[in-house]
DNA sequence: GGGGATCCTGAGAGCCCGCTGAGAGAACCG
DNA sequence: CGGTTCTCTCAGCGGGCTCTCAGGATCCCC
């Protein structure tokens, strides 16, 4: 679940950055409107958080831009109180939702997911794979009546696996949607990703969800292994 | 398309049995647990719908026996919100989704089209000669109901023999698209590795898909020999 | 039928790939 | 500010895959 952030400011970025990390988010970053347009272009966003100060082309540009080109991702637009365009003006510009500076971070995230509910009207809650189960709204998941506790990554790798059942993902793959779009270190992450994963939904049962497929990926049985 | 539709209550039972075939679907009711599992045991729906709050057995043994039954069609659970499972729950007890009562029947009818949409095999282009079949997609191989197993370069050069039925392709060529396109090494290399697959794929089953065109290259049967 | 060219195959060496344990650093929480 | 959790790096190892090589088999042409 890709999320964008459009934030000149260094240290709002960051922790909304650090903030939907930490829920489980693939997050990406543009400090202007050029930039972040590039990104609009070239990637699938399931949310685009807005700010409409921005140096060089603003909010305003890239809202009415994006929308123009026909991409209907749902925007939620950060408007400063005292802002040249007020709240009203933001639903204007083709904004599904606005937020007033400042504003807390469980605000913004409820927002967000009150978002990404609406734009899927053909969400299905529940990915499954045997008697494997994941729920990206709840944010659980578990194998038959049992509950598995894992950490963010971790559920992120099994969504996206969940998402792609048998199908080969290569590392790479991997690293750009669960890690960041240009991850720069080492993909020997993945595997140790994996191999966590793996000890939480099949070694204790017994099974083998996930299959190497040495030189290529890693595959998801769909029957849950 | 059959849907059973699991409901004690006559009228509500009989507003979505309506509703849904108008909209073309087949519909049986069920009015308690044990009438439904019955009628499970000895017919193909494409979904389920559920309420919870049912005469006898009601919908969270009717789910969880199902699941245990290994039966995975998708079920739609309807929960009142004063009631002893909350939406939550649903989801561990092996449903797909879950629905509030007071439902509007369009929402419910747009939530079986999404589990529909979903449970319908995204199917990939299987490569296929005779009963040999490799999918690309999810990395896998088989001469008809026997799955093959294959290393990456097996893999690799079994699938561009498949991709060019019944054309003879050179040495050259396949060094060239299976290995390096500026492979400097030893032509032999291919003629170890068809060795090797036609100990996979032919020799065990007593065919011959890849035949030798002596001085010019190899030919994929697309018969599978 | 002989001889050269071509193809097949068994054995084996090297190395690449993926797995894992240990641990450092950062973030989070009381 | 101390403990815990999570993420990521690193290095070692083990196995299987790739490729080389050489000798034998087969084919084709003269």
């Amino acid at each position: 679940m890709r999320v964008l952030v459009v934030e000149d400011e260094q240290n709002i970025a960051a922790a909304v950055d650090r903030g939907l990390r930490a829920e489980g988010f693939s997050v990406d970053i543009a400090e202007d409107g050029a930039k972040a347009l590039g990104l609009i272009r070239h990637n699938d966003y399931a949310v685009i958080v807005l700010d409409l100060m921005l140096p060089g082309r603003n909010g305003y540009d890239v809202c009415r831009t994006l929308r123009a080109a026909g991409i209907t991702t749902p925007v939620l637009i950060l408007t400063a109180k005292d802002g040249e365009y007020d709240e009203a003006d933001a639903l204007d510009l083709g904004a599904d939702d606005y937020l007033t500076k400042p504003f807390s971070f469980v605000v913004l995230l409820a927002r967000i997911r009150a978002l990404l509910r609406r734009s899927a009207p053909q969400r299905s809650p529940v990915l499954r794979a045997g008697d494997l189960w994941l729920d990206p709204a709840a944010h659980r998941c578990g194998r038959g009546d049992e509950r598995l506790d894992l950490t963010p990554r971790e559920f992120g790798l099994l969504e996206f696996l969940l998402r792609n059942p048998d199908t080969v993902v290569s590392k790479t793959e991997l690293l750009a949607q669960v890690w960041d779009a240009w991850f720069e270190g080492d993909p020997n992450i993945v595997e140790v990703y994996v191999g966590y994963l793996r000890r939480k939904i099949d070694t204790p049962f017994g099974r083998s969800a996930i299959e190497t497929v040495r030189g290529i990926g890693y595959r998801l049985d769909a029957k849950g292994g």
